[in-house]
This record gives structure tokens, sequence and C-alpha cells, in this order.
DNA sequence: GTGAACTGTTTGACATGTCAACGAATCTGG
DNA sequence: CCAGATTCGTTGACATGTCAAACAGTTCAC
């Protein structure tokens, strides 16, 4: 009663799941890795690793609440919670901007920013023994550009954008 | 006083973080779009639509909680509780297996097999929009075989493999 | 100027996931 | 046949993220 549905097939194999597939474990493997081996040689998560290089590598030396949540793919209220760990942890600092006072500012301590160095030392390795070694030169290119294309064209679309039918936004029922 | 460090320049420029970066984004945002699309057409997350489809196409018409865990990337506690939500939500429906008594079997509901079936259409249809029409055909090949190549090297690695801490690789059979 | 609309951040209530400990079932080697 | 090791799933305690409401500061139009 319960054999895979016959009826499925012809639309459970269209390329564009598969993409999305390879795209999903692909991420999910290689974020699982390197936040392994990052705890392990620094102490650190991936996403602490993420905010840091963000902080770090910002022009002015400081990033704002919301320019992080866009980066990190968080919420506004999750990046504060998240910026109240860092800070507990000594490794980020809130400061307020001169312009703008609803605006913080937040910038890497002294130990934050030995720590980045440190990290980026291993997470580089880190990448070239699980990325770079392991991609064809030719493909590598193509991976590039295809993700920034996929990254690109989802920052353009905006809810409503697509041709959903009007129906089914109300018959969403369950 | 926080002007970006020029130590730390060489080491977060390496492209292996812009690739990754660039994966890290592609996969945030795509997702993000194809969860709010999904939510809009079928009412339910990308993750639920996830299993509906491993449920739907596993050749037996079941997968075990350990098999889901593996698939979504979720510990088997975790998987434990997106089951519970799924079958109060009447999706699928947790079935003793005849062979091992320890083992969960998990099948789709009729409702559940209806809502996949519908939710496909409509998924795939999103995917033409953001993913098929947005890549150069060529890179797309590129695109697959990058992706099943990182996924793939990844799942060989076990912790120890890296120059990690004595003490974790003590730890690397399974 | 001043009120309305908007933006940036925080917060409480809640949803969702992890981790480690556990019980039950299964395997394995004497 | 049995004791120990292993595997599968669940659970309690806790970590982490979301959502919507709230608040302060800013901008805009009149």
């Amino acid at each position: 009663m319960n054999a895979p549905d016959p009826d499925l097939d012809p639309v459970v194999d269209d390329p564009g799941i598969t993409t999305f597939g390879l795209l999903l474990e692909a991420h999910a493997r290689l974020s699982k890795v390197l936040d392994v081996e990052l705890r392990a040689s620094d102490g650190i998560t991936l996403q602490t690793y993420e905010v840091l290089l963000r902080v770090g590598r910002a022009p002015q030396g400081w990033v704002t609440m919301s320019d992080l949540a866009d980066v990190v793919t968080l919420t506004t209220g999750g990046v504060t919670r998240l910026a109240d760990r860092l800070e507990a942890d000594g490794l980020v600092e809130r400061g307020s901007c001169p312009t703008d006072r609803r605006v913080v500012h937040l910038t890497l301590t002294r130990k934050g920013r030995t720590l980045l160095r440190r990290a980026s030392a291993h997470h580089v390795e880190a990448l070239d023994r699980h990325l770079e070694s392991r991609l064809d030169p030719a493909d590598r290119c193509a991976l590039d550009r295809s993700l920034d294309q996929l990254r690109r064209s989802c920052d353009e679309w905006r809810p409503g954008t697509a041709h959903v039918p009007a129906d089914a936004a109300a018959r969403a029922g369950d």
C-alpha cells in the first residue's frame, strides 16, 4: 500500500530538484566539516568565524547589526542574541554610531582580532583540503559564476514577484 | 583605532573563502526564496517538502528515522521531533519494521502523498524560475559536477583526517 | 516645525535543534 | 546460550533562532 507512487516520478526527477538537492547537501556537509575542524583547531564555531571575518574585514572596521543580519542570514533579533554571546566571550564590542544614534557599531576586540588571524590560517588550510584541491580548475570558475548568479537573482526577487496563483495563497491550509 | 587590519588581508582574501562564501549565500538565499514560495503555494516549509519528497520517492515507500536524519542533516533527536510534528499534521505515519523492532518506518499518509504531488508542481516551477532559467547551460553541468564532488569528498572525511590534536584523532573510527 | 511614516535594535513568548543519557533490540564471539 | 558492544529511537535539559510588539531615533511632507 505504500510503494513509491508512479505518478510522482515524472515530477520528482526534475533536474532542478537534483541540482538544488546537491546544493543543499554540499552546503550541509562542507559546513559540518569546516565547523568541526574550526572547533578542534580554535574552539569556535563556523558561525563565529564568519562573524569575526565580516567584522574584521569591514572597510571601516565595524558593521551594524543589520549589516550582519544580512550576511549571516539571520533576523535582526537573532543577531542581537548572537552579538550578546560574542560580546560575553569578549570577541566583539558594541559601540554607538556618531551620526545615527539608533545604530550599533560592532567592532572586534583585540582578542577577537587575534583569534580571527589564527583561525583564518587554519580555515584557509581546511578550505584548501576540502574545496580547492577537490575541484577541477575549469569547473571552479563556473562554480563561482553560477553561485554568484544564483545569489544575485535571489536578491532581486521580492515576494509577489512570482506568479503564484491568487487563490493559492488563500488555500494554504492543511 | 579599529581600521581593518592590513595583516589580515592576505589571509581573508583567499579564493577558497570567496567560493565558500558564495556557497553559503547562494544556499541561504535560494532556500529562503523557495521556502517563502512553498509556504505561499502549499502552506508547508521547504523542510517539510524535503521530508515528503524523500519519503515519497524511497524505493519501498518508507524510510527509517536514521535515513531521514542523514538526508535532512539533523541529529536523530531532531528527526524524532520533526516526525512528531509531521505526524501531528497527518502527513506521515510511524510504522514498525517487521525485521528489526528497534527501527521505525516512516511512510506518507494519503494526505501527505497528495500534498507532495501538489507541492512538487509548484516547487519545480519555482526552481525553473530561480535556478534553471538563471544559469548558463554549460555552467550548469560544471555546477552539478562540482557540488557532487564536494558532497562526496566531505562524506569520505572523518574527524582526525585533518591535522588536529591527537586526542581528537583517537576517536576516528566508527 | 510638527506629525506621520519609517528604520534600527531589543525583548518576551515560543519554535526548533543539539547533546548526552537512556532503554530496548540486535549483533558478536566465546 | 550469554555478556558485552553496538545500533535505533526517544527524552530532558538546554542552546539558538523566529516573530511580532515595543521603543527610540530619523526622515519626509506639509
